[in-house]
DNA sequence: GTCTATATAATGATAGAC
DNA sequence: GTCTATCATTATATAGAC
């Protein structure tokens, strides 16, 4: 389960347990779990139903092998985006090709919503990283703190992922894949505007907010 | 389809259609679609599968029924907070159960998810009323303006929407219902912060930004 | 209106030849 | 390793009695 080159975007040359990986990740990732069938995933991998439970034991059994492959596919892109020692040309390369990611997010997307064996892996995994970067944020002085950094790490998070997890709705409103240089460029004004100034004009909800928590310190059951 | 009172949450005394309806509600919302069979339905209803087809003609049609129900529901509900004469004493009472809204959420997750036949009406409407909501702040002063009010509508309302789509995720982190005061009150603060402060100390990211949209203006490829 | 019984199709999985 | 053929189960939906 770890011959193959990763990341070949031809569905040919590969081992055949690779190919139905490959087509369970795909349709998986944009049919979902349930309305996925093993003699589709099969007939997209061009093999025999049979062949695909002779690999991978169950259609359980062959999500979970999904899973951990996706997850790790995102380890790996995430520390070569790290390591950019060198590495400018891949990450422009990347930038060029946005379209190479669309299994990658679909199949994320699934992960956090279907709740399979490892999404709570991943999303844990992804709020620490959030957190980290808050963190370093705070320290270097180019975020402001929080008064609950734990609970503004989590709140980020979700925000984040709200555009992968919607993004079924979010590209037919914004009328684009949601890795389209045109949708991409939309959103990203209004999220740096948000970011940096927020959107209340004045700090009366906020304070309310902090003067109620105050005064009900001791207790938890406002 | 409009003869029982609603909001009642005694699956009994109602007609076998309305305890239908409600059971695929409830199931609909806590398992999605796929995952829910008419067996299941029935058996929660009390009824025979039969009677369940007998009713709703299929069981995509008992589920376009649900979503219309519930839109119904939601827009009620909201009509009522707007319609806030009196009703003061009501609002307070809702507060005091939010559980009773468990399936309403419950099911407008997975409407906006498993993007049935209106998910894209209620997402849309959502979309419109996050609009004028922005539209009446930045008037009367108490938010700020956007360079791309429509798109910064389309992501607050992702963002409030991921407490929902992932309240799974949420939920397991925070250790608690979603709609149970400890958690509500944990979100609050850093939501106030977020959207009172911002998340950047500084505007450089912002500036950079719209210094490339402006140097990019007549040309759409970036 | 509501049931029992059943039709029909699709599902995940197996057996065994090659 | 890969296939054809098939099993057992479950799915939605129907027929017809009451």
């Amino acid at each position: 389960m770890r011959s193959a080159p990763s990341s070949a975007p031809q569905p040919d040359d590969l081992t055949a347990a690779a190919r139905i990986r490959d087509a369970a990740v795909r349709l998986f990732g944009t049919r979902g779990y349930e309305r996925t069938s093993v003699r589709e995933i099969a007939a997209e991998a061009g093999v025999s139903p049979a062949l695909v439970i002779h690999h991978f034991g169950s259609k359980d059994a062959l999500r979970e092998a999904c899973d951990t492959w996706m997850l790790q596919q995102l380890f790996e892109k995430r520390a070569a985006v790290r390591d950019t020692t060198d590495a400018g040309a891949r990450i422009s390369g990347w930038l060029a090709h946005p379209e190479q990611f669309r299994p990658l997010i679909d199949y994320l997307a699934v992960m956090l919503t279907d709740d399979g064996p490892h999404g709570r892996t991943l999303f844990d995994a992804l709020v620490a990283e959030t957190r980290a970067m808050l963190d370093a944020g705070v320290a270097d002085g180019t975020m402001h703190p929080s008064d609950e950094p734990e609970a503004r790490a989590l709140l980020v998070t979700l925000h984040g992922l709200s555009t992968l997890v919607l993004r079924g709705q979010l590209e037919r409103a914004l009328g684009g894949d949601i890795l389209s240089s045109s949708v991409l460029a939309r959103l990203t004004l209004p999220s740096l505007e948000l970011y940096t100034n927020g959107l209340y004009a004045t700090s009366d909800m906020l304070d309310a907010a902090r003067a109620a928590i105050a005064a009900a310190t001791p207790e938890g059951t406002p």
